[in-house]
RNA sequence: GGCAUUGUGGCCGAGUGGCUAGGCAGAGCUCUGCAAAAGCUUGUACAGCGGUUCGAAUCCGCUCGAUGCCUCCA
C-alpha cells in the first residue's frame, strides 16, 4: 500500500483559486510539467527558488509513492525580447553580442544552470527536453491550429488569433483577465504591427536574412514562438491532458494563458488539471533586478563575493531559508533573515546528528506517531513546508530533552523517530547535512575525543587555563564542545 | 490606469471566525569552575478606518502601502 492512499494531499490550484484534493488522472501516476529557464544568462536566485519549490513538490509526490514523470524544459530558442515585428530571440541576441554560436550560449548557461541546481541539491527531472529538439512537433501543432482556424499566416509568420479563440473559448481564465478589458486598455497604443490584434501572439516568426537561428517550415525559414514549445513538449511527454503544470507567478500571464489557448485550440479540451504557481523572491524588500543592482547570483552567495550580504551562506542554508516560507508567498531575502536561518539550520542538524546516540528506555514520554502525522498534515496542506519546519523544531526539542533525561523513548520509537526525521529533512525538504561527513570521520572524532579527554583531566585538576585553552582554540577552529549530562560532545560550526 | 496577490510582534515567517505556530534576536532562571550548548519561563503582533457577528488578525467595504503581470522575466 502506498502512502498516498492514506495521506490526503490538497493543492492550491491557480486556475480555480481554491485548494483542491489532489487526484491524479491515472491512479498512482503523476505527470508534472514545469517551465524551465531560458538559457541566455546565469540563473539567478529567484529562478532557483521556483525550481526548488517544484523540486520539493516532486520529492513529496515521490515520497507518497506516486510514480512521477517530471518534465522541465530548457528554452534554447524562440524566447523573444518582445512580440513586435522586430522582436529578437534572446539567445540569438546574446550570441550576436558575445560573438558566439547560439548553441555556445545555450551550452554555457545550461551547464551553469545544472551546476547551480546541483549545489542546491535539486533532483534532475525525468525528462529535460529542449525547444530546438522539438521544432517538428511545434510545426505540427501550428498546422493543426491553422486548420482549426485559430491562427493566421502573414508574411511568413503565423499568429494565434486570440479574438477568434475567445468567441468559443475563454481566453484569460487563468489570470482572471477579460479580453474586452485588455483590448480597451491597448486600443490607444495602436501598434504598427502585422498582427491583427495586439493580444495575438506568435506561433512562428519569419527569420530575417541576418537572423542566425532558423529552421525551414511550410511558411518559410523561421523560428517558433516562445509559448509553443511548452505545449509541444508537455503534450509529447505527458499527453493532451496531464496533472500538474508549474512555473513562476510571472509566467501566469501571458505564457501559461497562451499555453492553455494553444492546447485548447488544438485538442478541444483543457491541457492541465492543476496549475501551481511559485511566488517571487525579493531582495531587501525590493524586486530583484539586474538593472538596479538589486540582484545576487547563487555563486556570489556561496562565495561571499557580493556587496549585499555580510558573509557567505551554504546552499543548504539557503535552501532551508527558502523552505521556511510557503512556496506561494513572496519571500524576502536579507542578511538578517539568512543568518537567522543559518542558526536554526545548524541547531536542526546538530539534533539530527545526535539522534543515533539517544538512550532508550521502557516507554516513550511522547507520541512519535502523532508527531509524524503532524508533519504529513503540514505537507498535505498544499506543501506547507514552514509548518513542517515548525514541527521539526518540535522534534529538536524532544531530542534535546531526551539527552537531558527529561523525556524518554523506546528503541522502536527511536527507530521510527530517526527514519521519519530523515524522511522529512533529507528526502522531502532536500536538505543536506554538511556536518555529517566530517562528524562521521573516525579520525576527526577520535582526535577531538582525545582533546575532550585531556580537557576533562585538566578540569578535574582544576587546571582551568589548560581546559579553557582547549575549548577556546577548538571553538576558533569551528569545533564547538557541548558539555551535557552524559559527558561532552562536539559539533561543527 | 487595468488585473491579480499581499500587508502579522525587533527581524523572518505560518495561521485564517473563539484555543501558544515556529525560527532568529532580547530578558530572567536552571545546569556549569566560568562559559558555551541545552532546558524552562517571558512577547498582550496581526496596515488604517468602518461594517457583519455573542466573538475578527481571520468575513465584507473603503483608504493607504507593497509585490507580480499588463513588452521580456522563475
Amino acid at each position: 500500500m502506498s502512502l498516498y492512499q492514506t495521506q490526503k494531499l490538497k493543492v492550491y490550484n491557480s486556475l480555480t483559486g481554491e485548494k483542491e484534493v489532489f487526484e491524479p488522472l491515472s491512479e498512482g501516476h503523476v505527470g508534472m510539467y514545469v517551465c524551465g529557464p531560458t538559457v541566455y544568462s546565469n540563473v539567478h536566485l529567484g529562478n532557483c527558488r521556483t525550481f526548488m519549490s517544484f523540486d520539493m513538490i516532486f520529492r513529496y509526490l515521490k515520497h507518497l509513492g506516486y510514480k512521477v514523470r517530471y518534465v522541465r524544459n530548457i528554452t534554447d530558442a524562440g524566447h523573444l525580447e518582445n512580440d513586435a515585428e522586430d522582436g529578437e530571440d534572446k539567445i540569438a541576441k546574446k550570441a550576436r553580442l558575445e560573438q558566439l554560436e547560439p548553441m555556445e550560449v545555450v551550452q554555457q548557461y545550461t551547464l551553469d544552470f545544472h551546476s547551480i541546481l546541483q549545489k542546491f541539491n535539486l533532483l534532475p527531472p525525468s525528462i529535460e527536453p529542449t525547444a530546438t529538439g522539438h521544432i517538428i512537433e511545434q510545426i505540427e501543432i501550428i498546422k493543426n491550429i491553422l486548420e482549426k482556424g485559430f491562427a493566421y499566416e502573414i508574411n511568413g509568420s503565423v499568429y494565434f488569433d486570440v479574438e477568434k479563440f475567445n468567441e468559443t473559448h475563454e481566453y484569460g481564465k487563468l489570470s482572471g483577465r477579460k479580453l474586452e478589458d485588455m483590448i480597451a486598455n491597448t486600443r490607444e497604443l495602436a501598434a504598427q504591427d502585422e498582427k491583427k490584434s495586439p493580444q495575438d501572439f506568435a506561433l512562428w516568426k519569419k527569420a530575417e536574412a541576418q537572423h542566425i537561428m532558423r529552421w525551414p517550415s511550410p511558411w518559410g525559414d523561421g523560428f517558433p514562438g516562445w509559448h509553443l514549445e511548452c505545449t509541444a513538449m508537455s503534450t509529447k511527454y505527458l499527453g493532451e491532458t496531464f496533472d500538474i503544470h508549474g512555473g513562476g507567478m510571472d509566467l501566469k500571464f501571458p505564457h501559461h494563458e497562451c499555453e492553455i489557448a494553444q492546447a485548447e485550440a488544438c485538442n478541444g479540451h483543457a491541457p492541465v488539471k492543476y496549475w501551481l504557481h511559485a511566488n517571487m523572491l525579493t531582495l531587501n524588500g525590493k524586486k530583484m533586478a539586474k538593472s538596479t543592482g538589486n540582484n545576487i547570483l547563487p555563486n556570489e552567495m556561496f562565495s561571499g563575493e557580493n556587496n549585499i550580504l555580510s558573509k557567505p551562506y551554504t546552499p543548504s542554508v539557503v535552501r532551508f531559508f527558502m523552505m521556511q516560507a510557503h512556496y506561494t508567498s513572496i519571500l524576502d531575502l536579507s542578511d538578517e533573515a539568512l543568518s537567522a536561518s543559518e542558526k536554526g539550520f545548524q541547531k536542526l542538524m546538530d539534533a539530527i546528528d545526535s539522534m543515533e546516540k539517544l538512550t532508550t528506555g521502557p516507554s516513550s514520554s511522547f507520541n512519535v506517531e502523532e508527531w509524524k502525522q503532524k508533519g504529513y498534515d503540514a505537507m498535505n496542506d498544499d506543501f506547507n513546508t514552514p509548518m513542517l519546519t515548525a514541527n521539526l523544531f518540535e522534534a529538536v526539542k524532544r531530542i534535546n530533552l531526551i539527552k537531558e533525561g527529561k523525556e524518554t523513548i523506546t528503541q522502536k520509537d527511536k527507530e521510527l523517530f530517526i527514519e521519519t526525521m530523515h524522511g522529512f529533512v533529507f528526502d522531502i525538504l532536500g536538505l543536506e547535512n554538511q556536518n555529517s561527513a566530517m562528524l562521521n570521520s573516525d579520525k576527526l572524532s577520535s582526535v577531538v575525543g582525545l582533546l575532550i579527554q585531556l580537557r576533562n583531566e585538566a578540569r578535574a585538576n582544576k587546571d582551568f587555563s589548560t581546559s579553557d585553552k582547549i575549548r577556546d582554540q577548538l571553538a576558533a577552529m569551528g569545533i564547538q564542545l557541548n558539555d551535557g549530562k552524559d559527558g561532552t560532545t562536539f559539533s561543527l560550526n
